[in-house]
DNA sequence: TAATTTTGTAACTGATTGGTTACAATTAGG
DNA sequence: CCTAATTGTAACCAATCAGTTACAAAATTA
């Protein structure tokens, strides 16, 4: 079975589980008790963050409490990163295209804003 | 049919398919020829990008062209970049939840029940 | 005009997904 | 010790997904 982070954040309820989890550590079932679903939904919902890292288990007794672990975040965020110049500089592919083309060219000033 | 930009990075041939198309425009049938899938499956790929706005589509005569649109992306890296300081200043959960109790009692509570 | 190229899409298929209910195991509390 | 609470997971189901092959339509070209 596929398991990536970006798997796993494809999911509206996934999202607002590790957006729930950032606030406090949370045990299934008061994590269930935010969604309409059932709580075995949310435990493979969970069980699904948890395998690719965003999600921090530490048992306690009886009692699981999960916690987010935003680092796991990062992959995304480096994919996304590297198409941060294209849309922030307002350029579309062939634009990118043409002012490179320029840039090695006649050495068009170039706005080379970063993040 | 649920089409979001979060489900459309999900799938990795749909990543790369975006990846190419930040290079140069390409036609359908140029772009499966650097995959293993058919070319129908390709096309599905891209109906998908282009109904959440990943992929412009240009029609000249009988041939399509297909760029990226990585503005389309912005919806991502807002959503990661909201977490981004709680890896970057390797904060846990529960770190920063204190650190923002130890400022002031004035976050609201989180409410996220859906319908 | 006839044949070829380019493309989208319908129809189908097996695998995966997201959900459910039912049940077993472990811990807590009387 | 017995009962209740907390949890994971198995078994199942309907819907969706990612792929295929087959076909039709439109534009090009010989």
């Amino acid at each position: 079975m596929r398991r990536d982070v970006f798997q796993a954040i494809a999911d509206p309820n996934r999202r607002a589980i590790i957006e729930l989890l950032g606030h406090s550590q949370l045990t299934p079932n008061a994590v269930a008790a935010h969604f309409d679903v059932s709580r075995p939904a949310i435990s493979k919902h969970i069980k699904i963050l948890a395998e690719c890292g965003l999600v921090i288990v530490t048992q306690r007794g009886r009692e699981r409490y999960y916690e987010a672990n935003y680092k796991a975040l990062g992959e995304v965020s480096k994919w996304v990163d590297q198409y941060r110049n294209f849309w922030e500089n307002k350029l579309d592919a062939l634009g990118n295209f043409l002012a490179s083309e320029a840039k090695v060219h006649k050495s068009k000033p170039h706005k080379n804003k970063q993040k």
